[in-house]
DNA sequence: CGTTGACTTGACGGAAGTCAAAAGGTGTGG
DNA sequence: CCACACCTTTTGACTTCCGTCAAGTCAACG
């Protein structure tokens, strides 16, 4: 059979003999078979290697603290597992083998050689297309297991992360000129909805939000209420690095 | 202030000097101001120019064909607004100012020069983060505005795409060895309420789901039902080239 | 043939949607 | 400075889709 991620990328483009070989050479090294139901790589684990499936079924998939699962994408052969490595400190959700799965291993030093020879505005252009992808990933639990009032309450602490990075907040407030129509565009709801959900969070002390502005009246609880619990938007190096922004934004993480 | 692109990007990664005045040199470039409400980059729109908001809101978003709308994002100063153009023929997607919004403009030249530079394997990881964030991206629409019956009609449809591009599919049939409660994880539904719905599909005639095997009996009324709309998987070089492949899969867009 | 995991069915409850109308802001032009 | 139009927010009554709980069936497998 032929080389599955090959076969798909050539849907996008086509390669040079000398590009295809050596993309067919990815696939020539270790290999590794998960058995169905098992775990490929685990939420949290720091992968050096990168994962292809080569046979199989497996789900990017996040087990949230009441039990349930959600299942964000499927993988099947031709796909990557764990691209985001190259932004990510560890994996921010687990992949699981659905049916048995073969994977073909690129291991790490590959890919530290590809991270060396790429510009600063090439990494930049692709960490820029990973984070937002795990945002995207963080909305699809939102919508699939989370109620109204706890996917408003992520949005807004999302937002509230967001603007302190680039240093927009004061006070916990932030221009934030949504109207509830926008808001419910975003969440899924009806504007009528996230009416009365506003409502119950103004009345609850969690939030104002009047005059296009955002005030986080309670940062902690409205993190609770929102089941706020992972480090998603990775911002792991500024905490580290304990700069100027990142020690505020490493505060609410 | 601080460019917004870098010191987002900052939180990741430690920058040389050198790295930092060439980020900083792609704000210096041409800039554009956008009104609220109007539109940054339409649906459909071959972007030649890579947009960074610089300050404002925006929102990525998607309106359907009822009139209705999914915010998928919002965009932040430092954001990137169509990185996508690197592997999308077009945009799947549009981009709005939410109030008004200034951008940075990156002009293609730069752009190509970075591809041109890139080897194989960059690329090919880089537009396989790109195709899933595409896949990202309509499964929020999914979940945020599709009912139960199409959720799941999306996502077969979906899946015959891909397995059709990786040439596993047979008369309509291919191998798809999930259980309803895996069903109900990927949906955001329960597998009770997943349950009610396959017997519909079923008594409609759309689908088989039976022995871990998927038939789609139906192909263009299950598209129909799933309001399959857009070309979200961006093989239209597979069905410009004609190959093999992508004429099948070409056929099902 | 009993155990296990997946699927099916029914009765009931609740979160969110729909429809419709009123109230509150905001900006524009007279 | 008022009046008008328009948009956003608010409120209430009613509906519906989907979730919950719980029991029951079916098929595969040791």
């Amino acid at each position: 059979m032929q080389n599955p991620l090959t076969a798909k990328l050539e849907h996008y483009t086509a390669f040079s003999p000398d590009e295809r070989t050596r993309l067919d050479q990815l696939l020539m090294g270790k290999r590794q078979t998960f058995p169905a139901r098992s775990e490929i790589i685990a939420d949290g684990e720091k992968v050096t290697e990168i994962h292809l499936v080569v046979s199989g079924l497996a789900a990017r998939s996040k087990y949230l603290p009441d039990g349930g699962r959600q299942i964000m994408a499927f993988l099947v052969p031709g796909d990557l597992c764990d691209v985001e490595v190259f932004v990510l400190e560890a994996m921010d959700h687990s992949i699981t083998a659905i049916s048995e799965t073969e994977c073909a291993l690129i291991p790490a030093k590959t890919i530290e050689t590809l991270l060396t020879e790429m510009s600063g505005l090439t990494k930049g252009l692709w960490w820029s297309t990973m984070s937002d992808a795990a945002v995207l990933r963080e909305r699809i639990i939102d919508h699939g297991r989370r109620g109204a009032k706890e996917r408003l309450a992520h949005l807004f602490y999302e937002m509230l992360i967001r603007y302190t990075v680039i240093d927009q907040v004061t006070d916990n407030s932030f221009s934030f000129p949504v109207t509830q129509e926008e808001l419910a565009d975003a969440t899924g709801l009806t504007p009528v909805h996230i009416n009365r959900i506003l409502q119950e969070m103004r009345s609850d002390g969690l939030i104002e939000l009047r005059h296009r502005t955002l005030t986080v009246t309670d940062p902690d609880r409205l993190k609770q209420v929102a089941r706020f619990e992972s480090d998603y938007l990775h911002f792991k190096r500024a905490a580290e690095r304990q700069d100027r922004h990142g020690k505020k934004a490493a505060d609410l993480m």
